[in-house]
DNA sequence: TTGTAGGCGTTATCAG
DNA sequence: CTGATAACGCCTACAA
């Protein structure tokens, strides 16, 4: 039924290690009986089971994926950028997502166990800090998006600071001396520094700091909506909103055509992330481009090299990419 | 350095068949045997390999996942539905997409070979027929919108001529006499469907049949570019644009409104799929729901119960879906 | 250059 | 109820 390295052997007349050293370029074989034994190989459509080898080699050329959910565009870039990459080096991808609680990563995480070489990782909230406890030792990982203080991981993010201070600071360049701020999930790094970013050209402006014009949300088009709904009935009402993501940006975008508000005429919209629709929608969103399917590549690199490095002692690298600002329509610029 | 069943076994002063009894609930263990054996295990953080229980059981737990590509909103909502009724059923997921030529699918359905019980595929494009030839003789499997004629497998797919021809009936029903088509890939089945839908609505309507009303194109937000530019350099132009997918429709709003074509005043546009941020773009879009991730819950479910049923000869199903009309504002209906 | 045989970590089949 | 022990399919010294 089904066709094991044993019958190959048999019927190549040889051992099955020659079959073994043949399929694996290992070890020296005669040139005929290679041919041969690849030859019947092929002929009985042969195909080396993956258990057994991970058995004995320890190894599953698999990587794993760990995302909080995927939801939205963003998430599905990141998972195309890690499968270009992993799949040029012939890895295949176990991806697991929607971890909410803690409880629900630490089932993600021992059933990774024995599955993946390594694990790419993307649990921006930062209860990630207790959770990788619960990680396999010595196996190699990538943070995506989140560092952690207490451990050395290898991880991959972006500059959010950098990216929200120079976004902020084109809006208030073009004149918006009031911007109000749709921030991200609470918990989360990269809103968090999202904001420090916000602040700090507020303040670098000599703006005044004012709270009412930080708007929750949570990264989803719905919290866009909401946080307009609350921006437009502040007073004085600012001129500008910078969504932490384009996500929200898009829900925002969405009320404001609902409530007649003219973007940019009457009011500005940037968002983050550039998501491949940002410049699809009307108008064309202003953001900060990540790059995201590029992290995903990267990160697979990364994750790669540490794995046929591993045991090596290399220190764990945190690499930190740089935004770019991406002016469309939606912010009033001039030029698309 | 690893921690296996003999390590639990020594420390527990039992066999490694005990263990095996305890932690799989088969066969009868004392009660007092039992709890101790469960305690070491915790003790030791043992947990089983994967591969060596692949390798006996030859099962893996795992569902495979073949897409085309992971570009845009549609296939990471099909995968988030795949998700969850995996994830609840205890199973994983291994993600393999971008297959543009047969050799590279080819590839890939080698790779599944060994590591998964079951497959999921969604190749639309019709030569599916003759790669499903390379899949593992017996491997559960469920094709998602996509039938092959020649092999009778398990399919789940969506009743696109239905769904077309209401949105295009819709349309006409508004007064439009001239709606324009924007066609999906050529050699996609879900493509000709939805085309076969509109031509019939038509002819119902007794409309003329204006092959130039149908624009090439390949659900891409670009090609709803593209095929924008050619629609409005028609003549008589055409008062209304029905888009093969929302992609498109995307694509198609962002041109109208750079060329200041008011939608749905000037031009009404409509789409198909459903995707999330359909509701939220501007204006929001009129289209044909398709529930993606209910759609990949619901393969996977069907799957898991081939997976299960394997060998007891059920006649293979092919279920359709029915989708719904969804009236937004970018088709020029009254009621939101 | 080739073959023999041990072992990877489990489960499952027998006896006890 | 429990314990040996034989698979599962493959790789890899070690011998020849």
């Amino acid at each position: 039924m089904k066709v094991t390295i044993r019958d190959v052997a048999r019927e190549a007349g040889v051992s099955v290690a020659t079959v073994s050293r043949v399929l694996n370029n290992s070890g020296p074989v005669h040139e005929l009986t290679r041919d041969r034994v690849r030859q019947i190989a092929r002929l009985l459509r042969y195909s080396p089971s993956p258990a057994a080898r991970t058995l004995i080699t320890s190894t599953t050329q698999t990587i794993g994926v760990l995302l909080p959910n995927l939801y939205g565009e963003f998430f599905s870039e990141v998972i195309r950028g890690i499968d270009q990459a992993a799949q040029r080096s012939g890895f295949h991808l176990l991806v697991s997502s929607s971890h909410a609680d803690r409880s629900e990563l630490e089932t993600a995480l021992r059933a990774m166990r024995g599955r993946v070489d390594g694990l790419i990782v993307m649990i921006p909230d930062i209860d990630a800090e207790a959770l990788l406890e619960n990680l396999p030792a010595r196996l190699p990982i990538v943070l995506v998006s989140a560092v952690l203080e207490s451990h050395p991981f290898p991880s991959l993010t972006i500059d959010n600071y950098e990216g929200a201070y120079r976004l902020t600071r084109h809006l208030i360049e073009r004149g918006h001396s009031a911007v109000a701020m749709i921030k991200g999930s609470e918990r989360n790094q990269e809103a968090g520094e999202r904001l420090r970013g916000y602040r700090a050209a507020l303040r670098d402006a000599e703006l005044p700091h004012d709270p009412k014009l930080e708007i929750a949300g949570d990264f989803t088009e719905a919290a866009g909506d909401r946080a307009v709904a609350e921006i437009l009935a502040l007073e004085p009402r600012p001129s500008a909103i910078f969504a932490a993501n384009d996500a929200m940006a898009i829900g925002a975008l969405s009320v404001l055509r609902e409530a007649g508000v003219r973007v940019p005429e009457e009011m500005a919209v940037a968002g983050f992330d550039d998501i491949p629709i940002a410049r699809y929608i009307s108008p064309p969103l202003t953001t900060v481009r990540v790059g995201i399917s590029a992290l995903g590549e990267r990160a697979t690199q990364k994750l790669l090299r540490g794995i046929s490095e591993a045991g090596s002692g290399q220190t764990p690298t945190s690499e930190v990419l740089r935004p770019e600002l991406v002016i469309r329509r939606s912010c009033g610029a001039r030029r698309v």
